[in-house]
DNA sequence: GTGAAAGCGCTAACAC
DNA sequence: GTGTTAGCGCTTTCAC
């Protein structure tokens, strides 16, 4: 019992390897009916291509290239780095990986970067923005022949192949559900602080934040929306105002970055044990005040994880190969002080 | 800029393609100076062997083969499923993935069936059990050649090559934390059953469990463990008596399998949402509960994630080849009703 | 439209 | 001890 090749569909379709080659790789120049044939032989033998020969042969490399956010936010150094390990990791599979950094809050910008792509990569991953210049961006790639997938934040009705990330809304009702048991009773308020309300994925956290406290948590008090602009200082501002203008502050749930100005409020303030804050992204720093007590808990999506599976997903379209939805599904990670990593 | 190839490196070493390959696959039968030429060589030219053509020529196929336990308990099933997926993708790439059902609570019965595995197959990964014959056997089929890792549960002192599945006593934490924070600060006590007392993975959990409510619940009363075999019935009889005879239960952890029993239990006495109720494992059954309310969260590890990455660390120690030890380890996944996937 | 044939980079017989 | 050589299963010119 070997394992059937494409010699062995060539002969029953009495054929040659080129021509089910052909009808194969969806390649034009073969005959209506020959490529029914061929098709025939196909599932008859129940033939699967070897992936393995298939990449040998072909010689040509998979240039792909990722496109992160410039700036200095701890989570997206940190997918910059597992993007580079992966890329590591796979150059000896003929892939080769990219990045580019740019600033993805500016969709003009961000769209003219992915303009200049075109005809250099066979593959992109990006950071998107949900912006008319960037989905526009992203279907011209797309038309061109070239696999667009959206990491972190999407670019929902554009026409990328996959969206590899959280689902921002179930992540905000986590922090909420979280925040709200974990003040054990108490009424109070709560406060929100969000990177900038642009961006969407922070909004939809927001949204199903709100939801869960306004549904499940009558005792709870949201106030008003605070944009701290993912900025440390500017964050420490919000909070440490949060803190002086409502003595019955019981939680903090920060979206976006920024958690440092946070710490700092609440450890000034001498709050930092009876306010519950939970927080977005796993960080060292994240991690340490995480241990000591100060963040709740930290509600985080893997980078590394990411970083592979949009490698992983952008192979398997070139290659028209399957994939595991369930092992590409980017969990909503939960880590309190016992089982962070 | 291509890349370099054995021919590269037996072109500069001065020697043959089939030279090269003995020194870079451990082949006896080549003199110690010429093999310290070709590692030059490999170095200097920063040779990395290209997996694909290597695999393709080898012919051979990798045969692997899972110890999966025997009997009905859901995720010991899911986890058989997803083995049952994962060996469906990589039948493309050469890997061939057996399933055999033993006892794994009978120590004895387990190592036989690691003894029938020798000259059978090239990899074995075992749901494991710390007992010196299962230690014997895992250590004799190593040393005939036969890579073995650990799956879910391991065997500690044996040469297994790697362990696959979470660390138990973190899970046990996990559970706590959430368990004394969910609660309130309400007083009381708190039931915690287990499948078995032989199991070193129940073990560690409680151990961990204990450990977190004494220290950082003083208002909890742990109440002496119980063994549920893993029996719906058994547990149900178990946890039913837990809230007959303490009026003021606050909580439940649940080690093992059985939460269909809690449940029942739970629902019977109208104690289903004042009850704190931590599980183990994602199942069809307990996702309904979570979602419903009766189960407050559940501590996972993720069968899928467990069958591919055995399967992967068996490919690597074969092929020899590196593996991303983030991709690896098993997460202590915390699940409540709005991250549940 | 279709086929023949030359590799891709490596492994494994088999010579020497 | 070391080298030669024939593939592994596929893709890709280049003929026809």
């Amino acid at each position: 019992m070997a394992r059937t090749t494409l010699q062995d569909v060539a002969r029953t379709a009495g054929v040659s390897l080129a021509t089910v080659d052909r009808v194969l790789n969806r390649r034009p120049g073969v005959h209506a009916e020959t490529a029914e044939r061929v098709q025939q032989a196909i599932t008859q033998l129940k033939y699967r291509p070897d992936r393995f020969a298939a990449r040998l042969a072909r010689g040509r490399e998979h240039r792909f290239q990722f496109l992160l956010p410039t700036g200095s936010n701890a989570f997206m150094e940190a997918l910059a780095e597992r993007v580079r390990v992966t890329a590591e990791y796979v150059a000896d599979e003929r892939v080769r990986i990219g990045v580019t950094h740019v600033d993805v809050f500016d969709g003009d910008v961000l769209a003219a970067a992915l303009d200049r792509l075109q005809g250099e990569v066979d593959g992109v991953a990006v950071v998107a923005l949900d912006h008319p210049s960037v989905r526009e961006a992203i279907d011209e790639l797309v038309a061109t022949g070239v696999t667009v997938v959206t990491l972190v934040s999407d670019a929902p009705r554009s026409r990328r192949a996959h969206y590899i990330g959280i689902d921002n809304a179930a992540g905000g009702r986590t922090a909420a559900s979280l925040l709200g048991r974990f003040v054990a009773g108490r009424p109070g308020k709560v406060g929100l602080i969000a990177g900038s309300m642009a961006l969407r994925d922070h909004i939809e956290r927001q949204i199903g934040f709100e939801q869960v406290i306004a549904r499940d948590f009558p005792s709870l008090t949201l106030l008003p929306v605070r944009e701290g602009r993912d900025d440390d200082d500017r964050v420490e501002g919000l909070a440490s105002a949060l803190l002086r203008e409502n003595p019955d502050l019981v939680g903090i749930y920060n979206v976006g970055a920024g958690n440092g100005g946070i710490v700092a409020a609440l450890e000034q303030n001498g709050r930092a044990r009876d306010v519950v804050f939970i927080a977005h992204e796993l960080t060292p720093f994240s991690r340490r005040h995480l241990i000591r007590g100060t963040i709740d808990a930290i509600i985080n999506q893997d980078p590394g994880h990411e970083a592979r599976s949009a490698t992983r997903l952008l192979i398997a379209e070139r290659e028209n190969t399957p994939y595991d939805a369930g092992q590409e599904r980017i969990r909503i990670d939960i880590f309190i002080r016992d089982n962070v990593p």
